[in-house]
RNA sequence: GGCCCCGUAGUUCAAUGGAUAGAAUAGAAGUUUCCUAAACUUUAGAUACAGGUUCGAUUCCUGUCGGGGCUACCA
């Protein structure tokens, strides 16, 4: 048990015993001692003096000697400042936490949960290819799947393509026109480039037509809906809607490329799926429960025979769930597309990793659900998270702002093989050694940089400043991971027999580096139940952090004392173990040199 | 217009209502006969504004100002 935990339980038992009065742990906080101050945690006392009309020293007192006098082993002392208790944990307690294994092996298989989650994340459109803000949906989504199965859930990660529709179509019209029969063999070009090519070609064709038109007189709304190749992607639509062979042989054929492209980018950057579903399957979905919600007079139908809901009692608008026309809108595809989920699978939870962009919907694709009282509703859960920003304000493709993955990743790797050259720590590694130890670090220091902000929040890509292997990087966590590498390579046993250095006390810096250490299962749970990565990033940094002021201090190798180079081998032991952990929770792998 | 989110050092990010608001980077000054200097140490620098609730507010509430998003019979 984590030793907040176990300090709260006693804590309670104190109170029960010393004053008779029910309380739960939310009367009062439990937080790590301020440096400045005598202990290693504070009860902070607040609450409970009003709760018990006692004055913060008497309480304190109190308190103190009783968690004294009933728990030797954890505490060794205490003092109080104002309404603080500040508890000294005592020496024994951390030379248990030092001879626990926790931090040798993954979490999770001692405490699976029997509960089934689904991760959807990526959602790309296979009409071009991804960009900066995929890389971070993708490792988010990847990400927080790992915390869930580190926390024990059965984690199933699916994807949905987004492979119809009129931006497909866009490009495909574009090629037909353009392209002369040109692929990405005969041309060398990675196949979702390729594609994205002809997207854009489209976009470039559709302006001057709209242009001309305009010169004409036409208004600007309806020269873009008038323009001939805009009408030609309309028909294509109805084509591949009609089913209309060579249009769907054209479409299969282009959507292949860019899976092949994908392929390559998610093997790259180490994500995957276990269950891919595309649009072109789904979107028909969801038709017979418009019929259902109609019977259960949740949604009503307008005179032109729209079908509606009305969201209004909720604070939100009225949507529309059909088209006069009788078809489908994006909404009901998604209610469709989460029974279905829900069928196949039975998951309790459903998250979504999808931009904020799209809060309402999911709020209203919740509540639909759940007024349909569907099963799973509940478990529906929006990973929202912020957009990534240029110093010039958001990507936009139109303006050709977006930044590629693809190069994004090349310019990290890069950069890692000019630093690492300019190190020359590595010489003797092979070319394939060096390669993959490139992969490593760029690929490390895009995914820590896209993964240490907390994913809520909208975070901006400075191309100038944003590459750096220096502070709170993935490099700087990977550098002293390599560094305890390379004394334990050096040492051939550690064995820290349970007591031993009991006589001669932990230095302050072994003290914290142990205090950090003991956290991180906490940290593990908190940051699944949060479903924030972020929290991860923040914590290994600190432990590196923390661990690297004590490596400057005391020297392992040449410890003061036998016992102490054990305790030290062992310290570092676990450090390396937690990093490489928390490391792989993010999906960024640790060197043994660099 | 309506609804939602966000304003913290020059810049990028932290801080379950708790002690003197932490880091990184950029700036200034240092540390290599000793386990990897992609490191370490020292230094200067911030809660948009005005009220309110509280023993205590960056955090909760109200208002003002500033930024972003959503508000399609697109997906």
């Amino acid at each position: 048990m984590a030793i907040t935990q176990t300090l709260q339980k006693n804590v309670l038992l104190c109170l029960d015993k010393l004053y008779q009065q029910p309380f739960s742990g939310k009367d009062f906080q439990i937080n790590e001692t301020k440096p400045e101050f005598e202990g290693d945690y504070t009860v902070v006392l607040f609450s409970l003096v009003k709760q018990l009309k006692k004055s913060p020293d008497a309480l304190g007192n109190e308190l103190g000697t009783q968690l004294l006098s009933g728990y030797p082993d954890l505490i060794s002392g205490f003092n109080i400042i104002k309404g603080f208790l500040n508890l000294s944990i005592s020496d024994k307690y951390w030379f248990d936490v030092l001879s626990n294994n926790y931090a040798d092996n993954d979490f999770g298989k001692f405490k699976l949960k029997n509960e089934r989650v689904m991760v959807e994340y990526s959602s790309p459109n296979t009409n071009k290819p991804l960009h900066l803000g995929h890389l971070r949906n993708n490792f988010l989504g990847w990400s927080t799947a790992e915390i869930l199965k580190a926390n024990g859930y059965d984690i199933i990660k699916t994807c949905i393509a987004n492979d119809r529709g009129i931006h497909i179509c866009k490009s495909m019209v574009a090629w037909q026109l353009f392209a002369n029969g040109a692929t990405p063999s005969a041309t060398g070009i990675k196949g979702d480039h390729f594609v994205g090519d002809y997207y854009v070609k489209f976009g470039e064709e559709l302006k001057k037509q709209v242009q001309e038109l305009i010169n004409k007189g036409v208004p600007k709304d309806e020269a873009e809906k008038e323009a001939p190749i805009m009408k030609l992607a309309q028909q294509m639509l109805r084509d591949w809607e009609a089913g209309k062979s060579d249009v769907i042989d054209l479409w299969k054929k282009m959507n292949s490329w860019v899976y092949s492209g994908f392929d390559i980018t998610y093997k790259r950057i180490g994500s995957d799926f276990d269950k891919t579903y595309y649009e072109s399957d789904t979107y028909l979905l969801g038709k017979e429960l418009v019929e259902f919600g109609l019977s259960k007079a949740v949604f009503f139908e307008n005179p032109d025979s729209s079908v509606w809901i009305d969201l209004t009692a909720d604070g939100l608008d009225q949507k529309i769930v059909r088209r006069k026309d009788g078809t489908a809108v994006y909404i009901t595809q998604d209610i469709g597309l989460a029974v279905k989920k829900y069928e196949e699978y039975k998951c309790l939870q459903s998250i979504y990793v999808v931009g904020n962009e799209q809060d309402y919907h999911f709020k209203v694709l919740k509540l639909i659900c759940q007024k349909l009282q569907l099963p799973g509703a509940d478990g529906i859960f929006h990973l929202s998270y912020g957009m990534v920003e240029l110093p010039t304000g958001r990507m936009k493709t139109r303006e050709g702002t977006v930044v590629d993955a693809d190069d994004m990743i090349d310019e990290m790797v890069n950069v890692s093989k000019q630093k690492t050259a300019d190190l020359g720590k590595v010489k003797d590694f092979s070319p394939e050694e060096l390669n993959e130890l490139f992969d490593i670090i760029g690929l490390g220091a895009l995914k820590f940089f896209l993964l240490r902000v907390d994913p809520k929040k909208k975070m901006l890509f400075n191309p100038e400043e944003s590459i750096d292997f220096h502070g709170f990087t993935g490099p700087f966590v990977q550098y002293t991971h390599a560094r305890i590498k390379s004394i334990l390579r050096k040492e051939t046993s550690i064995n820290l027999t349970s007591g031993t250095g009991v006589t001669n006390s932990l230095l302050p810096l072994e003290k914290k580096l142990l205090v950090i250490l003991e956290q991180y299962p906490s940290i593990i749970e908190q940051a699944a139940s949060e479903h924030n990565p972020s929290l991860i990033a923040n914590y290994v940094y600190n432990v590196a952090k923390t661990y690297n002021t004590f490596y400057t201090e005391h020297s392992v190798s040449n410890a003061e004392s036998a016992e102490k180079k054990q305790l030290r081998l062992r310290l570092c032991q676990m450090t390396a173990n937690v990093i490489s952990s928390a490391m792989a929770l993010l999906g960024i792998r640790v060197p043994e040199r660099m």
